[in-house]
DNA sequence: ATCGTTCGGTGACATGGTCACTGAGAGAAC
DNA sequence: GTTCTCTCAGTGACCATGTCACCGAACGAT
Protein backbone atom coordinates (compact mmCIF):
# COMPACT_ATOMS: atom_id res chain seq x y z
CA UNK A 1 0.00 0.00 0.00
CA UNK A 2 1.25 3.71 -1.22
CA UNK A 3 1.51 6.50 0.88
CA UNK A 4 -0.96 7.96 -1.36
CA UNK A 5 -3.83 5.32 -0.40
CA UNK A 6 -4.03 6.30 3.08
CA UNK A 7 -7.30 6.31 3.51
CA UNK A 8 -7.92 2.33 3.74
CA UNK A 9 -6.14 2.49 6.09
CA UNK A 10 -8.97 3.70 8.33
CA UNK A 11 -11.43 1.70 9.04
CA UNK A 12 -14.21 4.12 8.90
CA UNK A 13 -13.11 6.05 6.08
CA UNK A 14 -12.97 3.43 3.42
CA UNK A 15 -16.29 3.46 2.14
CA UNK A 16 -16.32 7.01 1.54
CA UNK A 17 -17.52 7.83 -1.86
CA UNK A 18 -14.82 8.52 -4.46
CA UNK A 19 -15.45 12.26 -4.96
CA UNK A 20 -15.08 12.83 -1.09
CA UNK A 21 -11.81 10.81 -0.95
CA UNK A 22 -10.03 12.73 -3.65
CA UNK A 23 -10.67 15.56 -2.22
CA UNK A 24 -9.56 14.37 0.96
CA UNK A 25 -6.39 13.63 -0.38
CA UNK A 26 -5.73 16.46 -2.22
CA UNK A 27 -6.46 18.66 0.45
CA UNK A 28 -4.47 17.33 3.36
CA UNK A 29 -0.64 16.66 3.35
CA UNK A 30 1.71 14.08 4.96
CA UNK A 31 3.03 15.47 8.04
CA UNK A 32 6.13 14.41 9.73
CA UNK A 33 7.00 14.89 13.62
CA UNK A 34 10.18 13.52 15.00
CA UNK A 35 9.59 11.97 18.66
CA UNK A 36 9.37 14.08 21.67
CA UNK A 37 7.44 16.75 19.96
CA UNK A 38 4.73 18.43 21.44
CA UNK A 39 1.95 18.32 19.33
CA UNK A 40 -0.82 20.45 21.22
CA UNK A 41 -0.89 21.69 24.15
CA UNK A 42 -1.55 24.77 26.46
CA UNK A 43 -1.31 27.51 24.73
CA UNK A 44 -0.98 25.50 21.30
CA UNK A 45 -4.29 24.07 19.99
CA UNK A 46 -3.50 22.30 16.66
CA UNK A 47 -4.82 23.86 13.48
CA UNK A 48 -5.15 20.16 11.68
CA UNK A 49 -7.00 17.03 12.31
CA UNK A 50 -4.05 14.43 12.64
CA UNK A 51 -4.62 10.86 11.30
CA UNK A 52 -1.78 8.74 12.47
CA UNK A 53 0.43 6.66 9.63
CA UNK A 54 2.87 5.70 12.01
CA UNK A 55 3.82 6.00 15.34
CA UNK A 56 2.13 7.13 18.63
CA UNK A 57 1.06 10.45 20.28
CA UNK A 58 0.84 10.23 24.57
CA UNK A 59 -1.79 12.49 25.74
CA UNK A 60 -0.92 13.34 28.80
CA UNK A 61 -2.38 15.81 31.87
CA UNK A 62 0.05 17.60 34.40
CA UNK A 63 -1.45 19.14 37.57
CA UNK A 64 0.35 21.98 39.28
CA UNK A 65 2.26 20.23 41.74
CA UNK A 66 4.20 18.52 39.07
CA UNK A 67 2.75 14.90 38.77
CA UNK A 68 1.58 14.01 35.65
CA UNK A 69 -1.21 11.40 34.16
CA UNK A 70 -1.50 10.10 31.32
CA UNK A 71 -4.69 9.61 29.55
CA UNK A 72 -4.64 7.88 26.74
CA UNK A 73 -3.23 7.19 23.54
CA UNK A 74 -3.13 7.53 19.76
CA UNK A 75 -2.11 4.74 17.59
CA UNK A 76 -1.69 4.06 13.99
CA UNK A 77 -5.04 4.23 12.45
CA UNK A 78 -6.59 6.53 14.88
CA UNK A 79 -7.29 10.10 14.90
CA UNK A 80 -6.17 13.21 17.67
CA UNK A 81 -9.81 13.69 17.47
CA UNK A 82 -10.88 15.42 20.86
CA UNK A 83 -8.73 18.26 19.61
CA UNK A 84 -11.26 18.86 17.11
CA UNK A 85 -13.54 20.11 19.47
CA UNK A 86 -10.93 22.89 20.84
CA UNK A 87 -10.11 23.09 17.11
CA UNK A 88 -13.97 23.88 16.32
CA UNK A 89 -14.73 25.48 19.41
CA UNK A 90 -11.07 28.01 20.19
CA UNK A 91 -11.15 26.64 23.72
CA UNK A 92 -7.88 25.53 25.16
CA UNK A 93 -7.27 21.56 26.51
CA UNK A 94 -4.98 21.75 29.54
CA UNK A 95 -4.06 18.03 28.54
CA UNK A 96 -1.05 17.95 25.92
CA UNK A 97 -0.23 15.54 23.43
CA UNK A 98 3.25 14.45 22.63
CA UNK A 99 4.91 12.45 20.03
CA UNK A 100 5.63 9.54 21.52
CA UNK A 101 7.82 7.98 18.73
CA UNK A 102 8.60 9.33 15.52
CA UNK A 103 5.34 10.08 13.87
CA UNK A 104 4.09 10.21 9.96
CA UNK A 105 0.37 11.85 9.87
CA UNK A 106 -2.14 13.29 7.69
CA UNK A 107 -3.12 16.98 8.74
CA UNK A 108 -6.75 17.65 7.30
CA UNK A 109 -6.71 21.77 7.81
CA UNK A 110 -9.66 22.83 9.75
CA UNK A 111 -11.68 24.00 6.85
CA UNK A 112 -11.59 20.51 4.83
CA UNK A 113 -12.73 18.85 8.27
CA UNK A 114 -15.53 21.27 8.21
CA UNK A 115 -16.64 20.47 5.02
CA UNK A 116 -16.32 17.14 5.53
CA UNK A 117 -18.58 16.91 8.50
CA UNK A 118 -20.75 18.63 6.27
CA UNK A 119 -21.18 16.71 3.09
CA UNK A 120 -20.13 13.34 4.29
CA UNK A 121 -22.41 11.11 6.93
CA UNK A 122 -19.76 8.37 6.76
CA UNK A 123 -17.50 10.72 8.04
CA UNK A 124 -19.73 12.48 10.30
CA UNK A 125 -19.89 8.70 11.80
CA UNK A 126 -16.31 8.52 11.55
CA UNK A 127 -15.44 11.26 13.34
CA UNK A 128 -18.15 10.26 16.45
CA UNK A 129 -16.85 6.60 16.31
CA UNK A 130 -13.34 8.07 16.94
CA UNK A 131 -15.22 10.56 19.99
CA UNK A 132 -16.93 7.78 21.34
CA UNK A 133 -13.33 5.79 21.82
CA UNK A 134 -11.71 8.59 23.23
CA UNK A 135 -14.75 9.64 25.74
CA UNK A 136 -14.61 6.09 26.97
CA UNK A 137 -10.84 5.91 27.58
CA UNK A 138 -11.54 9.07 30.00
CA UNK A 139 -13.91 7.31 31.59
CA UNK A 140 -11.95 4.27 31.97
CA UNK A 141 -8.87 6.66 33.43
CA UNK A 142 -11.56 8.39 35.63
CA UNK A 143 -12.79 5.14 37.02
CA UNK A 144 -9.10 3.58 37.27
CA UNK A 145 -7.77 6.88 38.95
CA UNK A 146 -10.96 7.06 41.78
CA UNK A 147 -11.57 3.32 42.44
CA UNK A 148 -8.91 1.06 41.29
CA UNK A 149 -5.33 -0.01 43.29
CA UNK A 150 -1.83 0.83 42.33
CA UNK A 151 -0.61 -2.74 42.36
CA UNK A 152 -3.27 -3.75 40.00
CA UNK A 153 -3.04 -0.93 37.64
CA UNK A 154 0.91 -0.91 37.61
CA UNK A 155 0.72 -4.50 36.86
CA UNK A 156 -2.07 -4.27 33.75
CA UNK A 157 0.41 -1.69 32.15
CA UNK A 158 3.15 -3.38 32.32
CA UNK A 159 1.72 -6.06 30.04
CA UNK A 160 0.06 -3.16 27.80
CA UNK A 161 3.69 -0.97 27.33
CA UNK A 162 5.34 -4.75 26.86
CA UNK A 163 3.33 -5.41 24.24
CA UNK A 164 4.35 -8.87 24.47
CA UNK A 165 8.16 -8.24 24.49
CA UNK A 166 9.76 -9.82 27.48
CA UNK A 167 11.79 -6.32 27.80
CA UNK A 168 10.36 -2.52 28.48
CA UNK A 169 12.45 0.26 28.38
CA UNK A 170 10.91 2.24 31.13
CA UNK A 171 11.96 4.38 34.48
CA UNK A 172 10.00 4.17 37.32
CA UNK A 173 9.09 8.00 37.06
CA UNK A 174 7.32 6.91 33.86
CA UNK A 175 5.45 4.32 35.22
CA UNK A 176 4.35 6.55 37.81
CA UNK A 177 3.21 9.32 35.11
CA UNK A 178 1.20 6.66 33.58
CA UNK A 179 -0.72 5.82 36.43
CA UNK A 180 -0.81 9.28 38.06
CA UNK A 181 1.18 8.52 41.39
CA UNK A 182 4.13 9.10 42.34
CA UNK A 183 7.69 7.55 41.41
CA UNK A 184 8.25 6.06 45.13
CA UNK A 185 4.86 4.12 44.90
CA UNK A 186 6.18 2.24 41.57
CA UNK A 187 9.55 1.51 43.51
CA UNK A 188 7.68 -0.11 46.10
CA UNK A 189 5.85 -2.24 43.96
CA UNK A 190 8.02 -2.80 41.43
CA UNK A 191 10.32 -4.48 44.51
CA UNK A 192 7.33 -6.67 45.51
CA UNK A 193 6.77 -7.78 42.03
CA UNK A 194 10.39 -8.49 41.68
CA UNK A 195 10.43 -10.37 44.93
CA UNK A 196 7.39 -12.63 43.96
CA UNK A 197 9.43 -13.08 40.65
CA UNK A 198 7.05 -11.57 38.06
CA UNK A 199 9.65 -9.01 36.79
CA UNK A 200 13.51 -8.53 36.42
CA UNK A 201 14.80 -4.87 36.97
CA UNK A 202 17.59 -3.13 36.20
CA UNK A 203 18.47 0.80 35.49
CA UNK A 204 15.50 1.83 33.03
CA UNK A 205 14.34 -1.44 31.86
CA UNK A 206 12.16 -3.82 33.39
CA UNK A 207 12.07 -7.47 32.04
CA UNK A 208 8.74 -9.46 32.28
CA UNK A 209 9.37 -12.85 34.03
CA UNK A 210 5.73 -13.88 34.41
CA UNK A 211 3.43 -12.10 32.15
CA UNK A 212 0.68 -14.59 33.13
CA UNK A 213 0.75 -13.39 36.92
CA UNK A 214 1.10 -10.17 36.02
CA UNK A 215 -2.60 -10.38 33.84
CA UNK A 216 -4.06 -12.32 36.70
CA UNK A 217 -3.48 -9.70 39.29
CA UNK A 218 -4.46 -6.78 36.91
CA UNK A 219 -8.26 -8.66 36.20
CA UNK A 220 -8.67 -9.17 39.87
CA UNK B 1 -40.68 33.73 26.37
CA UNK B 2 -42.95 30.46 25.33
CA UNK B 3 -41.86 27.18 25.41
CA UNK B 4 -41.92 27.22 21.34
CA UNK B 5 -39.39 29.88 21.14
CA UNK B 6 -37.06 27.67 23.36
CA UNK B 7 -33.97 27.67 20.21
CA UNK B 8 -33.44 31.37 21.90
CA UNK B 9 -32.26 29.77 25.16
CA UNK B 10 -29.58 28.43 23.53
CA UNK B 11 -26.75 30.43 23.07
CA UNK B 12 -25.27 28.36 19.86
CA UNK B 13 -28.89 28.21 18.31
CA UNK B 14 -29.82 31.41 18.28
CA UNK B 15 -27.97 32.51 15.11
CA UNK B 16 -29.43 29.45 12.72
CA UNK B 17 -31.22 30.68 9.85
CA UNK B 18 -35.12 30.38 9.90
CA UNK B 19 -35.29 27.56 7.50
CA UNK B 20 -33.21 25.85 10.25
CA UNK B 21 -35.17 26.93 13.06
CA UNK B 22 -38.30 26.04 11.67
CA UNK B 23 -37.45 22.36 10.97
CA UNK B 24 -35.90 21.75 14.01
CA UNK B 25 -38.78 23.45 15.65
CA UNK B 26 -41.05 21.44 13.63
CA UNK B 27 -39.15 17.87 14.37
CA UNK B 28 -38.62 17.94 18.12
CA UNK B 29 -40.26 17.36 20.88
CA UNK B 30 -41.05 18.37 24.29
CA UNK B 31 -40.28 16.02 26.86
CA UNK B 32 -40.82 16.22 30.60
CA UNK B 33 -39.23 13.82 33.12
CA UNK B 34 -40.06 13.53 36.93
CA UNK B 35 -36.89 13.41 39.28
CA UNK B 36 -34.91 10.13 39.66
CA UNK B 37 -35.81 9.39 36.25
CA UNK B 38 -32.82 7.20 34.71
CA UNK B 39 -32.28 9.06 31.10
CA UNK B 40 -29.50 6.69 29.84
CA UNK B 41 -26.64 4.57 31.40
CA UNK B 42 -25.45 0.73 30.84
CA UNK B 43 -27.77 -0.88 28.26
CA UNK B 44 -29.89 2.58 28.01
CA UNK B 45 -28.67 4.28 25.40
CA UNK B 46 -30.60 7.40 24.57
CA UNK B 47 -32.18 7.95 20.73
CA UNK B 48 -32.40 11.76 21.36
CA UNK B 49 -29.85 14.60 22.00
CA UNK B 50 -31.89 15.90 24.74
CA UNK B 51 -31.61 20.08 24.97
CA UNK B 52 -32.05 20.72 28.64
CA UNK B 53 -34.58 23.52 29.25
CA UNK B 54 -36.06 23.06 33.24
CA UNK B 55 -33.95 21.50 35.49
CA UNK B 56 -30.62 19.38 35.97
CA UNK B 57 -29.47 15.96 34.73
CA UNK B 58 -26.53 14.86 36.95
CA UNK B 59 -24.31 12.28 34.83
CA UNK B 60 -22.11 9.70 37.18
CA UNK B 61 -20.22 6.63 37.34
CA UNK B 62 -20.25 3.57 38.92
CA UNK B 63 -17.60 1.53 40.21
CA UNK B 64 -18.16 -2.29 40.69
CA UNK B 65 -17.47 -2.18 44.24
CA UNK B 66 -20.55 0.11 44.83
CA UNK B 67 -18.40 3.83 44.99
CA UNK B 68 -19.95 6.32 42.73
CA UNK B 69 -18.81 9.66 41.23
CA UNK B 70 -20.58 12.45 39.93
CA UNK B 71 -18.64 13.19 36.26
CA UNK B 72 -20.95 16.91 35.91
CA UNK B 73 -23.67 18.27 35.40
CA UNK B 74 -26.06 18.92 32.10
CA UNK B 75 -28.01 22.37 33.61
CA UNK B 76 -30.80 24.41 31.68
CA UNK B 77 -29.49 25.63 28.48
CA UNK B 78 -26.87 23.60 27.88
CA UNK B 79 -26.83 19.24 26.28
CA UNK B 80 -27.00 16.41 27.02
CA UNK B 81 -23.94 16.13 23.58
CA UNK B 82 -22.00 13.44 25.29
CA UNK B 83 -24.20 11.07 24.70
CA UNK B 84 -24.57 11.86 20.67
CA UNK B 85 -21.40 10.55 20.29
CA UNK B 86 -22.84 6.94 22.18
CA UNK B 87 -25.79 7.37 20.05
CA UNK B 88 -24.38 7.75 16.59
CA UNK B 89 -21.34 5.43 17.22
CA UNK B 90 -23.53 2.84 18.93
CA UNK B 91 -21.15 2.44 21.73
CA UNK B 92 -22.39 2.27 25.56
CA UNK B 93 -21.03 4.26 28.20
CA UNK B 94 -20.57 3.48 31.42
CA UNK B 95 -21.61 6.56 32.46
CA UNK B 96 -25.67 6.91 33.65
CA UNK B 97 -27.06 10.26 33.31
CA UNK B 98 -30.51 11.12 35.84
CA UNK B 99 -33.09 13.79 36.26
CA UNK B 100 -32.21 15.76 39.24
CA UNK B 101 -34.74 17.72 39.26
CA UNK B 102 -38.10 17.41 37.11
CA UNK B 103 -36.80 18.19 33.90
CA UNK B 104 -38.40 19.80 30.66
CA UNK B 105 -36.72 19.17 27.98
CA UNK B 106 -36.23 19.31 23.78
CA UNK B 107 -35.79 16.50 22.51
CA UNK B 108 -33.89 16.08 18.53
CA UNK B 109 -34.13 12.32 17.57
CA UNK B 110 -30.96 11.13 15.78
CA UNK B 111 -32.08 11.22 12.35
CA UNK B 112 -32.61 15.48 12.28
CA UNK B 113 -29.64 15.80 14.57
CA UNK B 114 -27.74 13.96 11.69
CA UNK B 115 -30.08 16.48 9.33
CA UNK B 116 -28.57 19.41 11.39
CA UNK B 117 -25.54 18.48 11.58
CA UNK B 118 -25.01 18.09 7.23
CA UNK B 119 -26.98 21.02 7.00
CA UNK B 120 -25.62 23.85 9.53
CA UNK B 121 -22.11 24.82 10.35
CA UNK B 122 -23.46 26.87 13.46
CA UNK B 123 -24.95 23.59 14.60
CA UNK B 124 -22.25 21.90 14.19
CA UNK B 125 -20.33 24.46 16.09
CA UNK B 126 -22.94 24.47 18.78
CA UNK B 127 -21.98 20.47 18.83
CA UNK B 128 -18.28 20.74 19.36
CA UNK B 129 -18.90 23.55 21.26
CA UNK B 130 -20.58 21.73 23.48
CA UNK B 131 -18.49 18.89 23.53
CA UNK B 132 -15.68 20.88 24.13
CA UNK B 133 -17.03 22.03 27.66
CA UNK B 134 -17.88 18.37 28.57
CA UNK B 135 -14.49 17.13 27.94
CA UNK B 136 -12.91 20.17 29.51
CA UNK B 137 -15.34 18.56 32.60
CA UNK B 138 -14.03 15.21 32.53
CA UNK B 139 -10.46 16.48 32.39
CA UNK B 140 -11.25 18.54 35.38
CA UNK B 141 -12.49 15.11 36.94
CA UNK B 142 -9.19 13.37 36.56
CA UNK B 143 -6.98 16.74 37.95
CA UNK B 144 -9.35 16.09 40.64
CA UNK B 145 -9.11 12.60 41.77
CA UNK B 146 -5.58 12.24 40.63
CA UNK B 147 -3.98 15.20 42.18
CA UNK B 148 -6.41 16.92 44.72
CA UNK B 149 -6.50 16.66 48.51
CA UNK B 150 -10.30 15.63 49.92
CA UNK B 151 -10.92 18.81 51.99
CA UNK B 152 -10.29 20.88 49.43
CA UNK B 153 -12.64 19.23 46.89
CA UNK B 154 -15.23 18.99 49.76
CA UNK B 155 -14.97 22.80 50.61
CA UNK B 156 -15.57 23.59 46.88
CA UNK B 157 -18.84 21.28 46.09
CA UNK B 158 -20.35 22.57 49.60
CA UNK B 159 -20.11 26.13 47.96
CA UNK B 160 -21.11 25.41 44.72
CA UNK B 161 -24.33 22.93 45.31
CA UNK B 162 -25.02 25.37 47.96
CA UNK B 163 -26.21 28.14 45.28
CA UNK B 164 -25.73 30.78 47.36
CA UNK B 165 -28.16 29.51 50.02
CA UNK B 166 -27.07 29.24 53.73
CA UNK B 167 -28.70 25.33 53.86
CA UNK B 168 -27.85 22.62 51.72
CA UNK B 169 -29.98 19.44 51.60
CA UNK B 170 -27.60 16.58 51.48
CA UNK B 171 -26.68 13.73 53.32
CA UNK B 172 -22.83 12.37 53.93
CA UNK B 173 -23.32 9.68 51.46
CA UNK B 174 -24.19 12.22 48.52
CA UNK B 175 -21.43 14.47 49.16
CA UNK B 176 -18.92 11.44 48.66
CA UNK B 177 -20.56 10.56 45.79
CA UNK B 178 -20.21 13.83 44.72
CA UNK B 179 -16.16 13.63 44.75
CA UNK B 180 -15.63 9.62 44.29
CA UNK B 181 -14.75 8.71 48.00
CA UNK B 182 -15.99 7.03 51.28
CA UNK B 183 -19.08 8.44 53.27
CA UNK B 184 -16.55 8.44 56.71
CA UNK B 185 -14.12 10.62 55.06
CA UNK B 186 -16.53 13.10 54.46
CA UNK B 187 -18.27 13.03 57.91
CA UNK B 188 -14.03 13.00 59.28
CA UNK B 189 -14.02 15.95 56.81
CA UNK B 190 -17.62 17.59 58.01
CA UNK B 191 -16.66 16.97 61.50
CA UNK B 192 -13.44 19.27 61.20
CA UNK B 193 -15.25 21.96 59.07
CA UNK B 194 -18.09 21.88 62.05
CA UNK B 195 -15.09 22.12 64.56
CA UNK B 196 -13.67 25.05 62.74
CA UNK B 197 -17.10 26.71 62.78
CA UNK B 198 -17.04 26.57 58.85
CA UNK B 199 -20.98 24.50 58.99
CA UNK B 200 -23.58 23.40 61.20
CA UNK B 201 -24.92 19.80 60.37
CA UNK B 202 -28.23 17.76 60.95
CA UNK B 203 -29.41 14.96 59.72
CA UNK B 204 -29.25 15.15 55.83
CA UNK B 205 -28.88 18.89 55.84
CA UNK B 206 -25.92 21.08 55.63
CA UNK B 207 -25.78 24.44 56.83
CA UNK B 208 -22.77 26.94 55.43
CA UNK B 209 -21.67 29.48 58.28
CA UNK B 210 -18.30 30.99 56.97
CA UNK B 211 -18.59 30.24 52.59
CA UNK B 212 -15.58 32.80 52.90
CA UNK B 213 -13.34 30.07 54.52
CA UNK B 214 -14.98 27.25 52.74
CA UNK B 215 -13.67 29.36 49.09
CA UNK B 216 -10.38 29.84 50.69
CA UNK B 217 -9.72 26.19 51.34
CA UNK B 218 -10.95 24.96 48.26
CA UNK B 219 -8.61 27.29 46.36
CA UNK B 220 -5.66 26.70 47.86
C1' DA C 1 39.54 8.02 36.81
C1' DT C 2 36.53 11.70 38.20
C1' DC C 3 32.44 14.39 38.11
C1' DG C 4 27.75 15.30 37.65
C1' DT C 5 23.31 13.64 36.66
C1' DT C 6 19.69 10.45 36.64
C1' DC C 7 17.66 6.51 38.63
C1' DG C 8 16.10 3.69 42.27
C1' DG C 9 15.68 2.45 47.47
C1' DT C 10 14.11 3.53 52.01
C1' DG C 11 12.18 5.17 56.52
C1' DA C 12 9.02 8.28 58.73
C1' DC C 13 5.03 10.39 58.52
C1' DA C 14 0.40 12.37 56.62
C1' DT C 15 -3.67 11.51 54.11
C1' DG C 16 -7.25 8.73 52.43
C1' DG C 17 -10.05 4.23 52.10
C1' DT C 18 -12.04 0.00 54.41
C1' DC C 19 -14.22 -2.54 57.93
C1' DA C 20 -16.91 -3.29 61.82
C1' DC C 21 -19.66 -1.54 64.89
C1' DT C 22 -22.37 2.12 67.48
C1' DG C 23 -26.02 5.21 68.54
C1' DA C 24 -29.10 9.03 67.10
C1' DG C 25 -33.01 10.75 64.44
C1' DA C 26 -37.28 10.38 61.94
C1' DG C 27 -41.18 8.35 60.08
C1' DA C 28 -44.37 4.26 60.19
C1' DA C 29 -47.10 1.01 62.79
C1' DC C 30 -49.31 0.05 66.84
C1' DG D 1 -47.68 8.29 72.96
C1' DT D 2 -44.74 4.20 72.42
C1' DT D 3 -42.32 1.06 69.81
C1' DC D 4 -40.23 -0.49 65.61
C1' DT D 5 -37.43 0.04 61.81
C1' DC D 6 -34.58 2.18 58.65
C1' DT D 7 -31.47 5.69 57.34
C1' DC D 8 -27.88 8.67 58.67
C1' DA D 9 -23.79 9.93 61.11
C1' DG D 10 -19.66 9.00 64.34
C1' DT D 11 -15.62 6.37 65.52
C1' DG D 12 -11.46 3.41 66.19
C1' DA D 13 -8.37 0.22 64.07
C1' DC D 14 -6.06 -0.93 60.29
C1' DC D 15 -4.34 -0.89 55.49
C1' DA D 16 -3.08 1.56 51.16
C1' DT D 17 -1.26 5.40 49.08
C1' DG D 18 1.19 9.91 48.77
C1' DT D 19 4.91 13.06 50.54
C1' DC D 20 9.31 14.34 52.17
C1' DA D 21 14.00 13.93 52.94
C1' DC D 22 17.79 11.66 52.06
C1' DC D 23 20.94 8.02 50.30
C1' DG D 24 23.79 5.33 47.23
C1' DA D 25 24.33 3.12 42.69
C1' DA D 26 24.63 3.40 37.74
C1' DC D 27 25.83 5.73 33.75
C1' DG D 28 27.63 9.12 30.53
C1' DA D 29 30.75 12.93 29.64
C1' DT D 30 35.06 14.71 30.05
Amino acid sequence: MTIENWIDRFKGLSSLPAAIRDRLIERSQIARVPAGTMIFGPGKSPDNLLLLLEGTVRVHQSSDSGREIVLYRVEAGQSCVLTTACLLAHEDYTAQGEAETDVVAVAIPRAVFDDLMAQSGDFRSFVFMAYSRRITDLFRVIDDVAFGRVDMRLAGRLVTLGKGLREIKVTHQQLATELGTAREVVSRQMHEFQRRGWVAQSRGTVVIEDRAALEALSST
